[in-house]
DNA sequence: ATAATTTTAGTACAAATGTACTAGTTTTTA
DNA sequence: TAAAAACTAGTACATTTGTACTAAAATTAT
């Protein structure tokens, strides 16, 4: 009996508890709130086990961003049998604002934690530099399928992939500031907002496709900043 | 003499050295490693001394917030005498960016700063409602010179609005993990980019302008991210 | 000049943090 | 079952931080 309750108790076991103490006191009370002191109290245990299993709170923090790396590529590989080049981009970057938002304290305090841990920043440029040939490639496959405008003007959509890179990793920290709701209606109002960004480089065709997309999706709470309830 | 020495040294007041030494070592080393003491040794006075200006380094972050802003509202008044629209706009982000730049371990450690002083959250969020007036207030302004296309899809402006906000807050973070140079070029490199958010919006006439406004400017040393020197 | 005020130095204290260590306890392995 | 390994509790220590306080020095005002 009594080892059936503490089976329960450990069907995670404490290290998978630590992770997800430490995740939710990450997100919700922000880095510099966060010990080795304050998730062991959170979860009963000793600071001496918790450093038995993580040296201090860069190394799970480390962790959690491997994780984070990890669910990235999932997602990613779910998408292989794609329809359409522009459906396939959309759902994939949806996907990926729900998973960025899951491990919002990484983007939240990114610059704290890539001084703490240069091996973040240094995996973070390259997976960067991969998400931006991903861009490239898709927009090149979208414009050879009539999706896309040609360019116009010269290094035009060079400059799109950056200006949403950058909104890719900037939108949870607006979020933090401009609402104070947490729920999943502020992630699909930032993802709409992100793929927006391609709308005025759609032809008609792939204006047409965007809309199909864009009726399948549940209608947005927001369409602005709302800080009100 | 000696006093001629003194009154040399003192010709910045105490206050000022301390914000000044306080600006330097916030921008360079970020917000954790800046500590009352840290700024007390760099200028070879006592902690006692610093605290009876500052009560803490919070306070010290609040006042540079408070110069920063101001610089901000200085740019502002300057571009009252508008020749066009689009240039004084063009002319105005840019300058706001080397200003941002001047101050950038506010946008750097932003999230960490507005959870210790929810005074800078309340008047940011402020401020950007006051930009996204002025934005709209210039695009419906373009519009109707011809400037820039009339709104295709429903709300395409409003969004690039709340676009060109998050980029013109991101940029420093993103500068921070992509780029080891430090200097100027790589302020004009994101003022371009956030420029060239408005490029598929213009018309002709616009487009124009837009040319003329570039070919002033001097040439680009990035087109993308660069890390080596 | 002298009193009042402002500025500065120096110290002390409590709280929090990462780290290291010992000594038990439980689980796994042989 | 006994030894080995994995896990847990508890404590102690050196640092760092904000804060508060006193006393001295410098400046300003009267």
């Amino acid at each position: 009996m009594f080892l059936c309750f503490k089976s329960v108790d450990q069907l995670l076991k404490t290290r998978d508890k630590i992770l997800d103490e430490a995740l939710r006191q990450l997100n919700e009370e922000g880095l510099d709130k966060v010990s080795i002191r304050s998730i062991a109290q959170a979860l009963g245990i000793s600071p001496g086990n918790l450093t038995y299993h993580f040296r201090n709170v860069d190394t799970i923090i480390q962790e959690l961003y491997l994780e984070l790396v990890r669910e990235l590529d999932a997602g990613l590989q779910r998408m292989e049998n794609a329809t359409t080049v522009l459906t396939t981009l959309l759902e994939l970057s949806e996907d990926n604002f729900f998973v960025f938002w899951k491990y919002r304290f990484i983007l939240l305090d990114f610059i704290a934690i890539t001084r703490r841990i240069t091996e973040v920043r240094d995996h973070f440029r390259r997976l960067i530099a991969q998400r931006h040939f991903q861009f490239k490639f898709s927009i090149e496959h979208m414009i050879a399928e009539g999706l896309l405008k040609p360019e116009e003007v010269d290094g035009q959509y060079d400059k799109l992939i950056l200006q949403s890179i950058i909104l890719g990793n900037a939108w949870i920290p607006d979020a933090h500031i401009h609402f104070d709701d947490r729920s999943d209606a502020v992630v699909r109002f930032y993802a709409d907002l992100f793929l927006g960004m391609i709308v005025p480089y759609l032809t008609e065709k792939g204006l047409a496709e965007y809309r199909t997309w864009l009726d399948k999706r549940p209608k947005l709470r927001y369409k602005s900043y709302r800080t009100d309830p």
